[in-house]
DNA sequence: TTGTAGGCGTTATCAG
DNA sequence: CTGATAACGCCTACAA
């Protein structure tokens, strides 16, 4: 445990001042004379030192950190989506902070709050929608605010960055249609947010280019953590006239609705047609391989960073940009035409 | 884009000194009048105010963020990992900064240099196994270093968490044994990495364990990322004697190789029975449902992130600690008795 | 090319 | 109880 030198310390030893250490850790901010460079770096090497961040951010902002608030890391969509984001914030010297809010509005609050303090120069996050004000002050502080994934309709001066929601559904459901299906049911992420009434949306309008009947009682909403999904597939089971098709478009319930399935002994796609939306590479090892929505991570992650360091300091106070990404149907083998009726 | 207020205009707006507002910022550090108290509080309010995590770091290095150093997020077993130490550290009012190294030496470097600068309280690491110098510097500083999964014996000061990989590995071996494969092939980590080493003792301890002869042909190492999995696991088909049954104990690789033995059209568990390290829904979803170690991430974590914080300035120089929690292996049906030779 | 001095926002010390 | 004031480590005019 030894106290770490300072900037000060590395002077005195190379016989300069300060001034100049500092030039020599700052390139181009001044000249150096090369043998006073090499004199002055090798001490630094000698000593072990390090500039300190904090002492260098209090002098101007810096962009040099960025908050990543996630509802939930152990979802492997957001997981996927942190490690790409924490790779191209790195390849462009950014470190991440990461924060989970469990979709609990209050975490949400308090972690804004830290992010606050700390003045990082962008947020990237999936919103739960509420903390309106708190959203509208970080804007107003300077910070690059990116939703991914989601948006607040009533923030309509946020970046977004998400997949073409409408679009991912109506093909999904309209492939179910052009295999004979009729009676498609559709489980989704709850009302409230964007990305389930996009969802909901594309999954109506495939129904009517299809001329298909619309019934309320096929679709679902189930929260985004819980295992809502489980109980929305029993529901849709034990339907008077159950589906035929089940387009499984809310990504943290993939698995509890399989589940439910298999424990109901539904076999796929005999019994019921499945399209789901997510991308783990186990749909492909499933028995029989899911039919999927594959959502392009790697973009999200890429835009929602470029957009986040977008305005060094200060906002562009251009309108706001919002990017939406194709995802990708990919046809595997959980969707056949349906089984006639007795 | 308005500019900051700071601790001076709120104490201009409230007509108190700088010290007073620094005091209802920190109960407890001196007396405030309640009607000052309150007085103040309305004007940070009013004014919103926040104070500044960079300046207050500048004085007393702050144990308020930790470092959290992994391979890989897009892997659901350091994903979950990381899920869990940041609720962990949350709850204690403590922010992780996220970093990956793509178990590359170089990049592992690159990001410990940031986490001196920044001067992180505490570190939570899967090390590469290399930069030895950098992690006896960081300890030096008094950073709190915490390797999580795996180890580096070369560096026996340093406190780690790991689940008991010898055990592990060992009881699924020994299952096989009990089931009565005598041919039993295991895929692990690299062997540089303590994880792979000690999976491997223990499935050697096995084998002794139930008088079976050990074949090197059947054990094998894949590295931590890319497809190796796969490879290995075509040249266990491909042996002149091939195995009855697998441990796959690199989870890494375990998509990679359960995707080559259903393209090689291999059927679990009648040709080959398997266990697999990994502990995903999905495992469950298999058909058949698959036979599984779990390790116990959760305690993983929290244990992480105890001792990354247990020493709160400097370090008590105890020895180091060694925690080591067990995994649990649950039998679903993956594995059978061997179908006897022709 | 190099040095000096002041300031960034907060906390801590010591008088009032 | 409250108020000046000196650090904390680094950067940056401005001088030399």
């Amino acid at each position: 445990m030894q106290k770490q030198p300072t900037i000060r310390d590395v002077a005195a030893a190379a016989g300069v001042s300060v001034a100049v250490v500092s030039r020599v850790l700052n390139p181009g901010s001044g000249p150096v004379a090369a043998a006073t460079r090499g004199r002055v770096s090798d001490v630094m090497e000698t000593l072990g030192y390090h500039p300190r961040t904090a002492a260098r951010e209090l002098k101007h902002g810096p962009p040099t950190t960025l908050g990543l608030l996630l509802a939930d890391v152990s979802n492997p969509f957001f997981a996927r989506l942190a490690d790409q984001v924490v790779q191209e914030a790195h390849s462009r010297g950014i470190q991440v902070l990461l924060m989970t809010t469990q979709e609990d509005d209050q975490l949400e609050s308090e972690r804004l709050a830290t992010l606050i303090e700390r003045r990082v120069s962008g947020i990237i996050a999936t919103p739960t929608g509420n903390n309106l004000d708190t959203w509208k002050k970080l804007q107003d502080m300077g910070t690059d605010v990116v939703f991914v994934d989601r948006s607040i309709p009533a923030l309509p001066a946020v970046d977004v960055v998400t997949i073409n929601n409408t679009e991912s559904a109506r093909s999904a459901t309209a492939l179910m249609a052009a295999h004979g299906h009729r009676r498609i049911a559709i489980i989704s992420g709850p009302a409230s947010s964007t990305t389930g009434r996009d969802r909901i949306a594309g999954y109506r309008e495939a129904l009517d280019a299809a001329g298909l009947e619309q019934d309320e009682l096929l679709i679902r909403s189930a929260a985004f953590r819980g295992a809502a999904g489980g109980d929305a597939t029993t529901a849709l089971l034990s339907l008077e006239d159950p589906p035929t098709a089940l387009v499984v478009a809310n990504t943290a319930q993939v698995t509890a609705v399989l589940r439910r399935l298999a424990h109901a002994g539904i076999s796929i796609p005999e019994e019921l047609s499945v399209i789901v939306f997510e991308d783990s590479p186990w749909t492909e090892l499933m028995t029989p391989p899911l039919t999927i929505v594959r959502q392009p991570i790697d973009l999200l992650a890429r835009h929602s960073v470029r957009l986040a360091l977008s305005n060094p300091s200060g906002k562009t106070s251009g309108k706001p940009t919002v990017v939406r990404v194709d995802a990708e149907l990919i046809e595997r083998s959980s969707v056949s035409r349906p089984k006639p009726r007795p």
